[in-house]
DNA sequence: TGCTTAGCAATACAAGTGTATCAAAAAAAA
DNA sequence: TTTTTTTTGATACACTTGTATTGCTAAGCA
């Protein structure tokens, strides 16, 4: 048998590379060439590890989407649920700088997907399992309760998304303006006006 | 004198051909070629316009914006507010198939300009103006006491822009899956839970 | 009528692109 | 030590990229 190389993580090396060069030059810089030269490895080593450029794309993307999603998996559901909540979009929102990469990262794929076949799968999947993510928690909301009277939960949810999605967008374009206390604020302010005092 | 021509008809002619390329191939797709082929005229005329690519990027990105901004600002001010409102928010969200067709664009731009040093502070002055047709929204309706009591109206433009923008991300990456009923119920619900009854 | 010049088309060039091929290197198994 | 097979590195190929250059065309003024 030849050199042990544990596979796995040597594409996970090439996929934080490719995010790497994402945040630095966008995804138009993104070439074999730099990621392996980013990578410190040769062409023909990533041709070993990616059959072809639109691979390592798609395995980049779903990395950063899969650790986004063990991360809130992995948080503890027991507390106070108001709490819970505002730690998971923690996890989502441009509060650090990790999050702010991933933001930029998770941005650059998804207008990159909507005019890429191979991807627009991947990226509805994403969109979609966070729009999960929102459903079940108005769901629960709902049936403890603690939610204001009236409110359509299914309605919430879909609002509560866009609204987060679109704090992620501007924690990107422009970050030097709103800061990670507004993006705060504002979540606070949100659930506020949904939930019962 | 030579062959008489529309100068600027022509750039916004070459423009409205970047802005077909990209929804059709995204940003990536749009060489000074493909850009020429897509207008009907050759390479040197294009040159002609536009001494570079960016040059080429930054009006057409430019232009875009314009035509929003203006379609917003010949808006009727007089009538019902909060109905002038839900004709601006009109005007930006992706109800339609021509404000898909911006959103798109806005979208490649927004997310082109991270990395391109050359077009970050028009896509921050795109933001701000934005940012600030949120905030006079809600001096106004302070000013008029529409507003329920005791909201924050900085923060409230600053939410509401987010909801905005989120709603416009989602128009685009997820277009089959939320409807343009779902985008104006939404801004309704928002309206409704911000306004005085 | 000739002249000037904006507009246009063609070609060239160096650099970078994704992909394919193939031989060398390295390490476990014989 | 020899064999085997994964891993690696180099080179090649066809193609596209942005830009530069050059000369032609056509239209209005003198």
């Amino acid at each position: 048998m030849p050199k042990i190389v544990n596979h796995e993580e040597r594409r996970e090396h090439l996929a934080e590379a490719v995010w790497r060069i994402i945040r630095r030059e966008g995804l138009e810089g993104v070439s074999v060439r730099s990621v392996a030269e980013e990578a410190g490895m040769s062409l023909g080593s990533l041709r070993h590890y990616f059959d072809s450029q639109s691979a390592l794309l798609a395995f980049s993307m779903r990395l950063v989407a899969e650790r986004i999603k063990k991360r809130i998996q992995s948080l503890p559901q027991d507390g106070d649920p108001r709490e819970h909540i505002e730690t998971l979009i923690g996890q989502i929102v441009p509060l650090d700088e990790e999050r702010l990469a991933e933001s930029q990262i998770w941005m650059a794929f998804s207008t990159f997907a909507l005019t890429e076949p191979d991807l627009r799968p991947l990226s509805r999947e994403i969109h979609d399992s966070l729009r999960d993510v929102f459903r079940k928690i108005f769901e629960t909301l709902d049936q403890s309760q603690l939610l204001k009277p009236g409110l359509d939960s299914e309605l919430e949810a879909k609002r509560f998304h866009a609204l987060v999605d679109g704090l992620v967008v501007h924690g990107v374009i422009a970050s030097e303006v709103i800061s990670a206390e507004e993006i705060a604020g504002i979540i606070e302010r949100h659930l506020d006006s949904l939930l019962e005092p």
